[in-house]
RNA sequence: GCCCAUGUGGCGCAGAGGUAGCGCACCCCCUUGGUAAGGGGGAGGCCACGAGUUCGAAUCUCGUCAUGGGCACCA
């Protein structure tokens, strides 16, 4: 693997040991930070033991372990050979060979890189400013030294990276190549075995309470392949309607009105809103036909360019450009704004095949959206109430979040200034709700310090805005510590220009109005999939499908059941009768339905006009009440939108976002 | 869209170049008395789809579609 021409010039380098008892007086988070990128260099030496003639690129820790990112000019790496991968992983811990560092002028480095036959290193120190740069290097089984360019920092020895496992293969793009040329292989490490074996126990864990596992079993939805979207069941359909029920609530007080427009449009209202250039691929877009099926049977020969510009009609992608329609419906005043305007319909978008995800991402979807029309004066006021609405939604659920600004993209539209002005709007409205930006400081600080008061930080996404504007966007981790975004706030320029929309001013002129973008939710169906792997498929009592089972003991008291299911029934309390098979048969199925009341009834309870409930997840305790007061309880829970469930909580390190930990450059 | 992997009755899985098995669910009968599986019987699959190799393919090869893990994208 390594020429022999080069081994003098690399030994005639001064190795230096990484400092023993310098590390050790690390904090405990440092020290697992470079053990996760130590497992990187250990990994890749480990391919390149097997695989010699490897390229390398990065290889970063992250957030629960490393990945690098390599070539195999060859025959492409298969999943199959990660079980090698990881026995000569353990080869190489177990040799506990010290890290050692070593400093090179750059030319010196390109010379050797080249000679090495690793272009991916040499465009690396091509981009590097420094005059001279920092070679790592450990001893492998073989007894050859595993050499890499790297600012470090490293962990002593191997040995400390025992605790990392290879765990999955993908395609990776280097440095925004449009074709991916890299393999990427990740893994986890942690400080001991120990930790591993409970990392890779939460793994297998999380799987149960995936929302694409508990969808289907708990009848919420399926998928089928010939569906573009998830087929809402009954069960998942009531749970999408009670949170539509939630939102509209919340925007009905918060002075919202709801418009309903149609799906489909000519291509001209995307034309204007500037959506046609810049999404047109990734929407439905067909002709209207009403001999498509002629064509597509063959029977007719499709019209060249004879088609008419009106006859192109794309379904829509977002609610923004019919919502801007209804705005200019009429004459507005000053007096109307803000103006806010919800619209909750059926979206499409004709999103990638790869980028598909159960219900996280999917190509037809529903957002709790809404568009507000206001003035610039009015902007910093709404926005900051926008972020409180999100702040309350959430803590409805007790949902962690993070928000994060986007700043102005390079595919931008509009003038600078605008951008600059609408961006400091946000910040400050972020400010005004008691944000603050999140910098390194407060990123290090101990977790204990930044606990209390973690989620009022957000952080800056620079060039990741919309097109048309700056944004605030909400995140949410799912079940495996993935981050979503789900709700949003976003600024909005364009549009009212596009549209030249107008209202007219105290003084008779007429202005441009603001337009705010907003989604508490996001998507519904995302929304779902979080709240699913949040509960663990046990919904507090206002959200569950079913809400209560009633279950006779034995077959005489099939009357009185019915009595208990018609009494709650009539209080709008989503109930079922479970009359079949043995109670205990019963109660397993109630419980693996993760009915949140599982109500028991038998002679005593019938005499007694009262009930016995098992509240699920309560192993197995139970309960009487009066059968009046139970009815009461349960209004209770459902009209105060009563947290009645146990939140599982999650180890914070493992639901740390998979983000890589390191930057590119430091992690060469 | 990209790379790697996977696709076997509704679901979860086993098997494997000579034409398929298990558990749950489903259907029928009996059973139903106090909190997580009562008993017996039955039905259900051209092994994702298309082509190729072969005397013979569910099994091997190629393609398509779908799913999974990432990447890229995300109005």
């Amino acid at each position: 693997m390594m020429p022999q021409s080069l081994a003098p010039q690399l030994e005639a380098l001064t190795w230096t040991p990484v400092d023993k008892a310098e590390f050790s007086k690390l904090p405990k988070a440092e020290q697992l930070r470079r053990i996760r990128h130590s497992s990187a260099h250990v990994l890749a030496s480990a391919i390149q033991t097997l695989r010699p003639d490897v390229q390398l690129a990065i290889g970063p820790a992250t957030a629960t372990g490393f990945f690098y990112d390599m070539k195999f000019p060859g025959e492409p790496l298969s999943e199959t050979e990660l079980d090698a991968i990881e026995k000569t992983m353990q080869a190489v811990a177990g040799r506990s060979a010290a890290f050692e560092i070593a400093e090179l002028a750059k030319p010196e480095a390109i010379k050797l890189f080249e000679a090495l036959d690793q272009p991916h290193k040499v465009e690396i120190l091509n981009r590097i400013p420094a005059e001279t740069v920092t070679l790592y290097r450990h001893q492998t089984p073989d007894k050859s030294y595993f050499i890499d360019l790297c600012a470090g920092p490293h962990v002593p020895h191997t040995g400390l990276c025992r605790a990392a496992k290879p765990l999955s293969l993908s395609a990776a793009h280097w440095h925004g190549e449009l074709t991916p040329s890299l393999t990427r292989v990740a893994g986890t490490a942690w400080a001991n075995e120990k930790d591993l074996a409970k990392y890779l126990e939460f793994l297998s864990a999380s799987k149960a309470r995936d929302h694409r596992t508990l969808g289907p079993q708990l009848d919420l939805f399926t998928f089928h392949p010939w569906a573009m979207a998830p087929m809402w069941h009954p069960n998942g359909f009531t749970l999408r309607q009670t949170l539509a029920a939630f939102w509209r609530e919340m925007t009905e007080d918060a002075g919202y009105v709801e418009i309903f427009n149609p799906l489909l449009y000519r291509k001209a209202l995307f034309e204007t809103s500037g959506h046609w250039d810049h999404f047109r691929h990734n929407m439905f877009v067909f002709k209207n036909d009403h001999e498509a099926c002629e064509h597509i049977e063959g029977k007719k020969e499709p019209e060249k360019e004879s088609e008419g510009e009106a006859d192109i009609l794309a379904l829509k992608p977002m609610n923004c450009p019919d919502t801007m329609l209804y705005f200019k419906s009429s004459l507005r005043s000053y007096r109307d704004l803000p103006m806010r305007v919800a619209e909750g319909q059926i979206l499409h978008r004709n999103e990638p095949g790869g980028s598909i995800h159960g219900l996280m991402r999917t190509r037809s979807f529903i957002q709790d959206d809404a568009h507000i029309f206001l003035t610039g004066e009015q902007v910093e006021t709404e926005v900051k109430s926008l972020l409180d609405m999100i702040d309350a939604t959430y803590k409805a659920f007790d949902l962690e979040y993070s928000l994060k600004l986007s700043t102005r993209p390079e595919n931008s539209m509009g003038e600078l200034a605008v951008w600059e002005q609408a961006e400091a709007g946000l910040k400050s409205a972020l400010e005004a709700a008691g944000f603050t930006p999140e910098d390194a400081t407060t990123r290090d600080a101990p977790a204990s310090e930044a606990a209390e008061s973690v989620s009022r930080y957000y952080s800056i996404d620079p060039g990741e805005g919309a097109f048309y504007g700056p944004k605030i966007d909400v995140f949410v981790l799912d079940s495996l510590g993935r981050q979503w975004q789900c709700g949003t706030v976003q600024l909005d320029f364009q549009l009212p220009a596009r549209f030249e929309l107008k209202y007219a001013d105290a003084d008779g002129s007429l202005k441009q109005p603001i337009v705010v973008h907003r989604a508490v939710f996001g998507s519904f169906e995302r929304f779902i999939g979080i709240l699913i792997e949040h509960f663990g498929g046990l919904f507090p009592t206002w959200l569950a499908p079913v809400q209560a089972a009633v279950l006779p003991i034995g077959e005489t008291h099939l009357e009185y059941a019915k009595t208990v299911k018609a009494t709650l029934k009539k209080a709008r309390i989503r109930t079922v009768l479970m009359d079949e098979n043995t109670i205990n048969y019963r109660v397993r199925q109630a419980e693996t339905q993760k009915i949140p009341h599982i109500i028991v009834v038998g002679g005593r309870e019938a005499d007694e006009q009262s009930v016995t409930v098992r509240k699920a997840r309560g192993g197995g305790k139970q309960q009487v009440f009066a059968l009046s007061d139970f009815l009461a309880h349960m209004q209770d829970l459902v009209t105060n939108r009563t947290l009645d469930v146990e939140i599982e909580r999650f180890d914070a390190l493992f639901r740390a976002p998979a983000e890589a930990v390191m930057q590119d450059d430091e992690a060469y």
